[in-house]
DNA sequence: ACGGAATTAGGACGTATGTCCTATTTCCGG
DNA sequence: CCGGAAATAGGACATACGTCCTAATTCCGT
């Protein structure tokens, strides 16, 4: 089966590793470890540490396309399907606790190297501000849909960065709380 | 003068150079290359790297304080106070676009890397945090000042995430005026 | 002016890391 | 079953980095 080989293994193990340890902070050695190959294999499937970053984006890009679908297909209105996305901090509460959000630490990591992926990670961002805009026009906001989108990503990656510095999820819960609030004041705004 | 003392040169160079590059891509010899002294005489100084970040977390948490202190002595009211914190986005816009906010990167990186100078750069939040909530406690809502602090912390936090990573100034400008807003909204619901 | 302390310079050393090469083994189509 | 391609292993190599040592120079109190 492909959804074990090797190849797939290895985007798997580095995308949870970049995450928890930051890129640069990740070594071929401890991929390659936990994966249990020789770095030799290693580089037959990947010649450059960049290279595994484009495929962890490109892995991370293609799940993230998932979830909206996912999420499109569960909420029958706008509402319900937005409130999908402010659920992903309680989701992934105890992870975001530790290392934070994903994608933000990301952008953050690669900014600061001034790494050629960047666009490519932000791309990421970009899915659930399209997605989000999508959802907020639909609700019946189409002239500031971008705005609320941008917001509510602002938001929650704020929630992020300080329930991780303060190692707090009491307070992930209460701005999820927060945040749906809002969402139905949008909503009945709106309607 | 100890102003331009050798020792002071290096925490001043490291702390930019941390905020810019990260604490890990930063290495002893951007460092020192920067200050233009050696190796050697930067070994005398600092004893390990760890050292160095002690050193710059030390001088923000004095740099920080001094600023809450000027904010405390030119703003006449509590709202023209927190005005001042919202409004260090613009200040430093054109950073915050670059290299999002020097805060809030060093504790993800320091989370991901599991290191032992987390909880003293979570202090810079924290400092941060009890002035705000101060000065909410003052604009009239003791009750829930702290909640008030963490969401002006975490709105502040996501805006800077965001602008860095889709490298966009205006959605900082706009951020900072709809917090202002929402400033004016909290006195007046108070009073 | 002197002498010890502080400062500075330059380099040594071990380790970790990204990259690359070469054998050996496994897999699979004809 | 056979032969070439894919996969895997193990190690070589250069570089970068944190750490540490020693010698030379500067500074400063007495």
């Amino acid at each position: 089966m492909s959804g074990s080989s090797t190849r797939a293994q290895i985007v798997e193990v580095a995308d949870r590793l970049f995450y928890e340890q930051g890129y640069e902070h990740t070594s071929f050695a401890d991929i390659a470890s936990e994966v249990k190959i020789s770095r030799g294999n290693f580089y037959h499937h990947f010649k450059t540490k960049d290279a595994i970053l484009s495929a962890v984006i490109e892995h991370r890009l293609a799940k993230t396309a998932q979830l909206l679908r996912q999420w499109e297909r569960e909420g029958k209105t706008a509402e319900e399907r937005i409130r999908h996305f402010i659920d992903i901090l309680i989701m992934n509460m105890a992870k975001i606790k530790r290392f934070g959000c994903p994608v933000g630490t990301l952008c953050s990591e690669l900014a600061k190297l001034d790494h050629a992926s960047q666009e490519d990670a932000t791309r990421l961002f970009s899915l659930f501000r399209e997605w989000l805009g999508g959802q907020f026009a639909e609700l019946g906001s189409p002239a500031d849909a971008d705005d609320l989108a941008m917001y509510l990503l602002a938001r929650s990656q704020g929630v992020a960065t300080l329930a991780s510095a303060f190692g707090d999820e009491a307070f992930i819960e209460q701005e999820v709380t927060a945040m749906h609030g809002w969402l139905r004041q949008q909503a009945e705004r709106a309607a």
